[in-house]
DNA sequence: GTCTATAAGAAGATAGAC
DNA sequence: GTCTATCTTCTTATAGAC
């Protein structure tokens, strides 16, 4: 009897709660949150609609979970970088350029993230654990800037949260408003050209900016 | 009879409509497309809720209204700049500040552009309208960028709708994102020291950028 | 052009068996 | 822990009178 559920196979709560949190990010991202379908949700999981009330209580509950999975697998990966390795320029270049490639790679984090700030950060701010995720990307760059001006590689003195914003601004908007955008100016911005341009011009904007 | 009609007091469509219009755009601007709840907007009405469907045919038409609106409102104003008299430097400048102060104070527009990407921009592709509006602002920029270089005030040339995405990126974040960012970073964006330190940072981004 | 009342259907949530 | 069937409420949209 124990057997059954030791090989892990049926009956895996983990499994379940992961699956059902796969499947609500892709509709939640797609349909926002009060267009998101419950039913939807359950019929694209291998579970049913009793078991996402039976582990996440309402559909909020769910939403709630689904942001703090998608920030929490973000800041790991920021954090992975050990930035305070290299000199102050390129140390730039390397966080530029990966949260570049993040935010064109997980359109549905920046999905999710526009779709809370619809809602005011409301259930943001109700979550202690997703508040608790953002102390070290501030302090990795004030490190950067306190160095690059020590050094005379920079010439300004400036905000780490502000240089965090020109950059997350720049990256964040070309995948949140890539649409509206590329309706507008029939540009499509995942053209790998394109990309590759934009990447220059945040970084040299960033880089000339700290350096004028 | 037609003396009542003539005094434009009841029966004005045109003021009916418009006063739907001002009513859904806070309401669709709040709680997004599918949150939005037509009921909500008809009871805020001099009107009835079946007036809306007389004059807008369904919830998505009334959106989309609002949508073309709000895009009509906000080109016009970009319009009557004439940035040509201005020296380049200055031009950037000024168009800089008031596309700043523009998103700042209309949180509704950033966020129905928002909502709008949300559904991968499916409505605006169908408003003629509001694609052909935007056309003035990328020629601006073009000839300002280009006697900059020609007078040897700006050292790099740059594609003009990039640099329209750099400076609305940043000026769009600011608001898009305030309700994320401000809680994460425990920042308020609207303290107008931190709006003067934004402004004068996406103002010399941009330019150190073009004159290095 | 405008109003009140209501049809028709969708969607969140739960009962109760296993 | 899991499933099916269903309840209840909410919401878009319209009928029909004036």
């Amino acid at each position: 009897m124990a057997a059954r559920a030791e090989n892990g196979r049926k009956n895996d709560p983990q499994r379940t709660k992961e699956d059902i949190l796969i499947v609500a990010t892709d509709e939640f991202a797609t349909h926002g949150l009060a267009g998101a379908r419950v039913d939807a949700i359950a019929e694209k999981t291998r579970t049913s609609k009793r078991m996402i009330y039976y582990y996440f209580e309402s559909k909020e509950g769910l939403y709630l979970s689904v942001l703090e999975r998608s920030y929490r697998k973000i800041r790991t990966l920021e954090a992975d970088l050990q930035l305070s390795s290299l000199a102050p320029e390129a140390a730039l270049r390397t966080l530029i350029s990966t949260t570049f490639d993040h935010d064109q790679a997980n359109p549905e984090f920046v999905r999710l993230v526009s779709i809370e700030n619809i809602h005011h950060a409301a259930h943001m701010m109700r979550s202690e654990a997703i508040r608790d995720l953002n102390v070290s990307i501030i302090e990795t760059i004030a490190g950067i800037l306190e160095r690059g001006v020590a050094e005379g590689v920079f010439h300004r003195t400036a905000d780490p949260i502000d240089v965090h914003m020109l950059i997350s601004a720049f990256c964040f908007f070309r995948v949140s408003n890539r649409y509206t955008f590329g309706t507008i100016f029939r540009r499509d911005l995942c053209e790998p050209e394109t990309m590759q341009r934009h990447k220059g011009l945040i970084a040299d904007a960033v880089l000339s900016y700290l350096k004028s």
